[in-house]
DNA sequence: CGCACCTTGACAAAGTTTTGGTAACGTTGC
DNA sequence: GCAACGTTACCAAAACTTTGTCAAGGTGCG
């Protein structure tokens, strides 16, 4: 048999079975399937469930945000629509201080952020 | 004074003044202010408000998805990177059914979309 | 056969985003 | 000066996503 299954690439991904399932479905990892269709997970599809992690860890988005992006390259409609709207976007590059796009409102950690501060306040 | 204040930006656009800060917030759209710092909203912003709202009516996705598509363009880095995880990407197009892409999970509506199986039966 | 795993589908807890409201304070115009 | 509007900041309801878990049933293998 060629592949793991689902729970040894769990284990050897980090993901959950549940999250590997959940990939499968936003469409961001294609899967063989046994004959009688368990997911088979080979090396390619490891690697990349790896990378994955890193790559949302680290750019900071997430599944959702990548499904949207390989929704963009695949339909040509949708693409253009967005560039047209775009391009007549604002001029200035990055208006928005850099933090600002991580999530767009810091307003959701409010009391998080005071929290914080204060406590960065401590350590200084 | 060169452009609508922010409650008559609302009632020619359809969003609600709170969106039309969120907008702004999300660095979807750029605007003038007053000296006093009022939101000035000019012909060419109040027709970028309205393309948006039947852009993400028609393509079906939501304000986030577009400032990841902004994000994307303004952040080579971060292009770099999405599009080397995608490129080792499915090969089948679309293997994806279509409304699958909608919302990856219908899941959130199973109810509803039980009850409106229900109706369109009895509509049909 | 039996046990441990797989499948899908559903329900639901937890976490985020979206959207509205409200408070405190400044501006505009009569 | 007052009424009607603007600003930001915060709280909170509603909606949605993310993730876990469980049930019902199929598969693999000793």
């Amino acid at each position: 048999m060629d592949g793991l299954t689902i729970q040894e690439a769990a284990a050897t991904t980090g993901w959950s079975p549940r999250m590997l399932r959940y990939i499968e479905r936003a469409g961001l990892l294609e899967l063989g399937r046994s004959p009688a269709g368990y997911r088979l997970y080979g090396p390619e599809q490891l690697q990349r469930l790896r990378t994955l992690r890193q790559l949302l860890a680290r750019m900071n988005f997430g599944l959702a945000e990548l499904g949207f992006a390989l929704r963009l390259r695949r339909d040509p409609e949708l693409r253009a629509a967005v560039n047209r709207w775009l391009d007549a976007a604002p001029e200035r590059p990055a208006h928005v201080a850099p933090d600002d796009w991580l999530r767009w409102e810091q307003q959701k950690h409010q009391a998080l952020i005071a929290a914080a501060h204060t406590t960065e306040m401590e350590i200084a």
